[in-house]
DNA sequence: CACTTGTTCTAGTAGCACTAGAACAACTAG
DNA sequence: CTAGTTGTTCTAGTGCTACTAGAACAAGTG
């Protein structure tokens, strides 16, 4: 998996990986045991600290997305179960629906908010 | 409109009362040519800076949907247009298959946000 | 004219994000 | 068993953002 981060985002760091790895298990990129990138790896690569990476792993195990273990790394505990193609589906009816009412990713990101609420 | 903010969560406090006035525009609770509260009274009903207000209402300026006049406050300028109708489904419709899989609020937010960019 | 309300400016405080370096503990592989 | 890997924890410092505070000002209202 390729990991993409954007020091001028106005969202975290740390924020931005564990999206990106929400959004990879989501789509199957990513599967139960797969191994991430050790976070001394990640960090070198991304040109940032290791504390930043590690924080992202932590935010993810929080959630229960992967395991951490000495030694061993961090490793993709839950795949998605279900249907996730409806969810897509979903996702994408959405996006769609506001480019044709013309409206902002704010409101819509601010309306699903409120409904996920 | 009743405002509504909570100082614990995280998001700056004029962000989510932009997001509360992008909501309510989006719902038709705002109408065009609709007044909101004066920066300084709505600073005081919840207890925070007239500035945090003010900072908000210049972000919504800055997407077009208030207009800001000295003397006059700040006037709704842009009511949803079309049918929001089939927007508001499309999102309950992704709420609702979230909730079905148990996928987490931040996944979907993280999926709408790759999807919308 | 008095009043309302946004605009602009200065200034200070608190917390968060990020970096940096180090020592440590658990696990893996040879 | 040994050496290497990798997360855990701790301390510490820097820079930026959010928020607060107070004041003077400008444009519009009634």
């Amino acid at each position: 998996m390729i990991f993409r981060i954007d020091p001028t985002a106005g969202v975290p760091l740390y924020e931005q990986l564990a999206a990106q790895v929400r959004v990879g298990i989501s789509r199957g990129e990513l599967t139960t045991g797969e191994r991430l990138p050790a976070a001394r790896d990640l960090a070198d690569s991304l040109d940032v600290n290791v504390h930043t990476v590690l924080k992202a792993y932590q935010l993810l195990r929080d959630d229960g997305l992967v395991e951490l273990r000495r030694g061993r790394g961090a490793v993709v505990a839950a795949t998605a179960t279900g249907d996730t193609a409806a969810l897509h589906a979903a996702v994408r009816a959405l996006a769609d629906e506001a480019a044709r009412l013309g409206t902002s990713p704010q409101t819509v990101i601010s309306l699903l908010e409120e409904q996920l609420r």
